[in-house]
DNA sequence: GGCGCAGGAGTTTTT
DNA sequence: CTCCTGCGCC
């Protein structure tokens, strides 16, 4: 192992929280203050001091984190394994529950369902629930609410009170869908995302199970602690009751999760909960200029809930952010577009270049005057690679080779069939969870007992390709790019063909996914590692070349990021902050915060644009510029009209 | 009951 | 742009 120069890799700030003696610590961490880099420190430290490796638990939110920091810590400590119990919170939580489940009941065989899955079968549960009141909340609001409530260890009755009074009449029937998706969630042996933690959680209430997940984890690093939720936070606090090892990184500054359920109080109580915790404070800016941090210090100052701090640049002034206003949204896209292509035609790299804005639908007009100029770019939002359709129906097959009881694929491949609907779907799926094996009974289906003759045809077929499919699997020396390439020959590419758009370019999708499923066979590591990836394709394109292209993403997404040039859109009343945050004061201080994380993201230049109108609904309204505009204090920008710049 | 089409609406989203 | 809903036809 290398040796660590703790003194000369970090500034003094730094080394006193990243050598912080035994017991809790709450480091925060401003934005561009090197938090990664403590965390990081910090373990180098544990494990200089002697602390086995398989002693600390390294949490942190998105499995790209948890790969920068393996890397980092590799660079540092040299040959050194990877820490084994580094990962999300879920990703540890789904291991754990491999390795305890089923000493607390649990099956074997689980499969994760993403949120599709859980549309889908909301849905199907809204149905069997019947309830034909027009203003019943869709299933993507049912799924929110009951995710919230998970996350937030609340009662659905006491979460509709408080945040959703208008929907509290329909308790009783979302009590009864809560309940009829935990039975068929546990029927199909599948968990949810709010499961791996729940579960987790509920280890813990295991009085074997308890002390000795206590003594495994003896050091725990957490990244991003101002987004934890109330679960999480629990979950934490019971792991470390004994030892009181928790070392949590954050910024209060930089909470904008709660909507699904972080809790900064987990943050600004830290020192209640943990009386002799050391705060250690990363004030010192390594990333953007002072003008810059002037306006981040001075509007996130209005927030009453906080913990003080002030972010000092190491860099110089830098040229003035500049504060721009056109006459509609129009104009501005325009603008941002003919800037960015200056840009360009000065040779500056695109790929330092970002356009930043709070709702998705806002970056409508910049794509297509982008598009217009043929500047490239890329959106942070959209499909990822293995949410698209045909990467899902093939999931789908594998996901029932594994678990042949999992009612989310079966459901997904039977609604492929023609003819076969919701309906249908919901009858087969309730007569199936009878069967002791699923698979069999689809085979020998009979037309008549569940079905009309001209269905069977179709749902008996599905079922042999899988008892097919499964013989494949079961033989042992089929890779999974065997087993893909085998689906697509069993009838899957007719179904392409006929169902799917653009085929061709799907199939030679789905050629590329089974080349690079050929040397791996681990069908259960292999479908839980992809429905905890962020995106195939980033994982697949690791290490390889970054493409010089303009970012355009929401400000939750670009967060921990930054650019030397930040274009923040539609900075109006209504737009940022929202209309829907302007009833609730936390909200308002969230969103804030939500203007902090977007000035910060800038390195040297930073354009605020400010239409005074937008194309809604047809026909232009008027917008006021943002609050935040103000707070920030006019002299803090140059100012602009867009029509005096045109002329 | 399935399916295709047109029209309207729209926070933010890891795992 | 994408998701959802309602409607009419098979």
């Amino acid at each position: 192992m290398n040796s660590v120069d703790f003194e000369h890799d970090l500034n003094e700030e730094q080394q006193k929280a990243a050598l912080a003696p035994d017991g809790p610590s709450l480091i925060l961490a401003g934005a561009g203050s090197g938090k990664t880099r403590v965390l990081t420190y910090r373990a180098a430290y544990l494990l200089s001091k002697g602390v086995p490796f398989h002693r600390i638990l390294l949490l942190t939110f998105t499995k790209k984190s948890a790969i920068v920091m393996q890397n980092r810590l590799k660079d540092l400590l040299g040959d050194h394994p990877p820490l084994p119990w580094a990962g999300t919170f879920h990703h540890v939580g789904f291991r754990l529950i491999r390795e305890f489940g089923q000493r607390v009941g649990l099956a074997s065989a689980l499969t994760i369902m993403d949120r599709e899955d859980q549309l889908d079968m909301i849905k199907a549960l809204v149905d069997t629930v019947g309830t034909k009141d027009s203003d019943f909340p869709p299933a993507s609001l049912i799924l929110n609410i009951m995710s919230l409530a998970s996350n937030k260890l609340m009662a659905l009755e006491e979460l509709l009170g408080d945040r959703y009074p208008h929907l509290f009449r329909y308790l009783p029937e979302l009590e009864e869908i809560a309940r009829r998706y935990l039975v068929r969630k546990q029927d199909s042996r599948l968990l949810d995302y709010d499961d791996l933690l729940l579960y987790w959680y509920r280890l813990l209430d295991d009085p074997e199970i308890l002390p000795l997940l206590q003594g495994r984890f003896r050091f725990i690093l957490v990244d991003e602690y101002q987004d934890t939720n109330p679960l999480q936070a629990a979950l934490l606090d019971r792991l470390a009751q004994g030892h009181q090892q928790l070392f949590a990184v954050g910024d209060d500054s930089q909470s904008i999760y709660s909507f699904r359920g972080a809790n900064v109080e987990n943050m600004l109580s830290f020192s209640e909960r943990y009386p002799n915790a050391e705060v250690f404070r990363l004030e010192t800016n390594y990333r953007s200029t002072v003008s810059i941090l002037d306006i981040a210090n001075r509007v996130i100052l209005q927030n009453q809930r906080q913990l003080p701090k002030v972010l000092r640049s190491v860099l110089d002034q830098g040229s003035l952010p500049e504060c721009i206003t056109f006459y509609s949204d129009i104009d501005q896209a325009q603008y941002v577009a003919k800037r960015i292509s200056q840009k360009e035609d000065r040779g500056e790299m695109m790929g330092e270049v970002c356009v930043l804005y709070r709702s998705h639908y806002l970056s409508l007009s910049i794509q297509i005057e982008l598009a217009r100029r043929r500047i490239p770019f890329t959106l942070t939002s959209g499909l990822r690679f293995y949410e698209q359709a045909h990467i899902k129906d093939i999931l789908a097959y594998l996901r029932l080779v594994l678990n042949p009881r999992d009612s989310s694929a079966f459901s997904r491949l039977l609604r492929m069939i023609p003819k076969v609907g919701p309906k249908a779907t919901e009858k087969i799926l309730q007569w199936m969870a009878t069967c002791d094996d699923p698979v069999e009974a689809l085979c020998s289906l009979q037309a008549g007992k569940v079905l009309t003759p001209k269905l069977v045809a179709g749902v008996t077929s599905l079922g042999e390709r899988l008892s097919s499919l499964r013989r494949s699997y079961i033989s042992g020396t089929n890779s999974l790019g065997f087993l893909v390439r085998e689906i697509l020959s069993l009838g899957y590419k007719k179904e392409l063909y006929d169902i799917r758009e653009n085929p061709q370019e799907r199939e030679e999708d789905l050629e590329a996914f089974a080349k690079q499923l050929d040397n791996q066979s681990d069908l259960e590591t292999f479908l839980s590692e992809i429905a905890l990836l962020e995106s195939f394709e980033e994982s697949a394109l690791e290490g390889s070349v970054v493409s010089d292209r303009v970012v355009l993403s929401s400000i939750h997404q670009a967060k921990g990021l930054e650019w030397d040039t930040v274009f923040l859109l539609s900075v109006n009343e209504g737009l940022f902050p929202s209309e829907k945050s302007l009833e609730r004061m936390s909200d308002i201080e969230e969103e804030r915060r939500l203007f902090y994380v977007a000035v910060t993201r800038a390195r040297k230049e930073l354009v605020l644009c400010v239409p005074k109108s937008a194309q809604g609904r047809g026909r232009y309204a008027p917008l006021a510029p943002s609050r935040f505009l103000l707070e920030a204090g006019s002299e803090r920008f140059s100012h602009e009209d867009y029509e005096h710049w045109y002329s």
